[in-house]
DNA sequence: ATCATTGCAAAGCCTTTGCACGCGC
DNA sequence: GCGCGTGCAAAGGCTTTGCAATGAT
């Protein structure tokens, strides 16, 4: 894997994401910095990071695929506000600890999950 | 609504199909059943179904959109094999009930979830 | 009779791919 | 210098939309 210029580019800019971003948005931001990385290479290389362990992609529920850093260590799921949109990461054990219980009821061994709460923010409601 | 004779067969393809469905697989077997219901109605249909309350729509986790039949009571989520692409449907009320304590924790009011568990199942690991 | 619904084909959107050029090693 | 990586534009899937025709009530 050579580290071109844009791949860089697209690592930092995954990584300097607060959020969760697109591959459009992040193609965006790129551009606002005054740095030119096609489109085409934002995608290929946003796949190649999610291969190689550095990004993780997911999917909130809406078509619309996301990606953020992946420092391989810290799991964890989502809160989302359905009013604006805020998400919120967390990781609780002891209802990770009860899927596993539940994926051997079932004979599973479970390699993973996605855990999406969606609910309103308190700002959200007092509005 | 107008109960046409293709919504009525969308809805009902629906109801038959024992696993989650695609659009085009929809359409599919409509068409093998030698209804023929163009594309789009089932695009169409499949949204309204899902306005409507008779259908859910499903991300798994890959960009595929498949939609399951909604009776309206029976929330659950899913236990995905990796391997052979099976899937159980289970409802955990001691989960549910932590992530409503979750939620609360952060000042969310939780108005739903998506929870997928993935793993291999039993068969899968004896092959 | 009226208006929602359909089918088809065209358009849209996001994503991938082919290919010639350029850059990292 | 070699080969991967890039940019661009074209092609690809899947989904939506415009419009005239059809069908449900």
């Amino acid at each position: 894997m050579k580290w071109t210029q844009q791949r860089l580019a697209v690592l930092e800019a995954l990584w300097a994401a607060k959020d969760h971003i697109t591959s459009e948005d992040l193609a965006n931001q790129l551009a606002s910095e005054g740095k030119r990385v096609g489109l085409a290479t934002v995608y290929r290389n946003l796949k190649l990071l999610v291969d190689a362990g550095l990004a993780r992609e997911l999917h909130l529920g809406d078509q619309i695929v996301r990606y953020e850093r992946n420092d391989g260590q810290t799991h964890h799921d989502h809160l989302i506000c359905e009013s604006c949109g805020e998400t919120i990461e967390f990781c609780d054990h002891e209802i990770e600890s009860l899927q596993e219980d539940l994926a051997k009821q079932y004979g599973f061994s479970l390699t993973g999950h996605r855990m999406y709460l969606y609910g309103i923010c308190g700002n959200c409601r007092k509005q």
